[in-house]
DNA sequence: GTGTTTTTGGGACATATGTCCTTTTGATGA
DNA sequence: TCATCAAAAGGACATATGTCCCAAAAACAC
């Protein structure tokens, strides 16, 4: 991850995420923009973080292994999500390592300018207490829908939450940029049982794997295997 | 859950908890006081609230039922929680059915006196961005440690946990407000499989069950059983 | 194009865990 | 004290799911 050095790309990001009135000015000044490629990571579990990242492009997945060597991918984070906030509020080291999906960037803004310059600004306060209830929010029902559910719900239930829109088919685009193993570990399931899933729910003519990619044949069925739920 | 006419009260709490400055003047004038008994039903899911409700006393269990009639327990609330601050920001329904597990009291504001008079007000922000950030962590923590552990290192950590010191043995006392179902619910098993492994560990030696109590005999191997995690 | 590494796919086997049901124990109310 | 209900305990059986391993296909680098 490096540095770039331009503060017309800061206010650009700014004004394209209509942030002008959430940060205060002296805030503003003091954002650093940071650029990273595909693969690298951007922090790790356990290291000691000094700034918050606004993720302004690009795509970031949140991981922790545990010391078995089993993995969870806690989320994925696309702009304008905030990597660092609760390590900055609950005081901490970082909870889970954070990867590149894609090439990106991230403007930086270290704690104690934070604290300084806009932990009494009512804008910025409402803004990272919004993101971060929507991260409980999402935290919150994954984790009940993972708790309550089998894996042939909760996976008809992710193609169901990433499900897009081409031409007149529905199609799961996120193969694209996810591998099986990730969502594996995103639901909470072997990547060998996701398999035997999949192929269930291709042979029952729900999905479709073509080019890389999984078509949602019947939609109607698929909405019934996720019982209504949807990941979010 | 009916309203107590006592001003003196009120203000008795707010001392009690610190909450002077956190609540603006003319935010504190009107706050109401609801008493609770055991069992009864604060709000459930799906309905419409109106009012966030700081708990001050006793002991609130937030669940949700899938359609299946399958029961998760996400958590258990104590003094200074707080219900229905994300449904609040989200404007969205009530999320999960809270039910009190002891008698006690709540102090109520409603969503449009906190628009009002205090969602400019950095130190409720503030207040209220830790008490989201907390649940958010002990939310994601748990949902970790359950992803990634079987259910005998989830009971364990979950009897470490709660775990109290009574003369120099430690034992879990919630067994007194907390049944062996909502333990289920909590970890994420079934009721018959939760009794399994506890009578696996008391053969083990690891607890001991007597008078409605679980007493921790051997702390070092149920420490090694949680491995290393703790439910928070 | 070739060689290497990564991702996908699937067989075989084991078991952690859930469902269903019954019995026992303990708590509560009259 | 007795009757009823709720909580705890446990048997029997089934299966959802994980581990381990190997093969095939795809991606990547030179």
């Amino acid at each position: 991850m490096r540095q770039v050095m331009d503060r017309q790309l800061i206010h650009g990001f700014l004004e394209q995420h209509e942030l002008q009135h959430t940060f205060p000015n002296a805030l503003q000044e003091r954002i650093r923009l940071y650029h990273f490629e595909k693969g690298e990571t951007i922090c790790t579990e356990g290291e000691q973080l000094n700034q918050m990242y606004f993720l302004v492009k690009g795509k970031l997945k949140i991981y922790t292994v545990s010391t078995e060597g089993r993995s969870r991918l806690l989320r994925f984070k696309n702009p304008l999500d905030i990597v660092g906030d609760v390590e900055y509020l609950k005081k901490n080291l970082v909870f889970n390592t954070v990867e590149a999906v894609t090439e990106g960037d991230l403007m930086g803004i270290s704690y104690e300018d934070i604290t300084r310059l806009a932990y009494d600004h009512p804008p910025f306060l409402q803004f990272l207490l919004e993101e971060v209830t929507h991260k409980f929010y999402t935290e919150s029902n994954a984790s009940t829908l993972n708790h309550l559910n089998s894996v042939e719900t909760r996976l008809a239930s992710y193609f169901l939450s990433t499900a897009t829109t081409e031409k007149s088919t529905l199609f799961y685009q996120e193969m694209k940029t996810t591998n099986l193993k990730d969502i594996a570990d995103l639901i909470g399931t072997s990547y060998r049982h996701l398999n035997r899933v999949i192929k269930q729910m291709c042979e029952e003519g729900i999905i479709e794997k073509k080019s890389k990619r999984i078509y949602i044949k019947d939609h109607d069925l698929l909405r019934e295997r996720a019982h209504g739920n949807i990941y979010e």
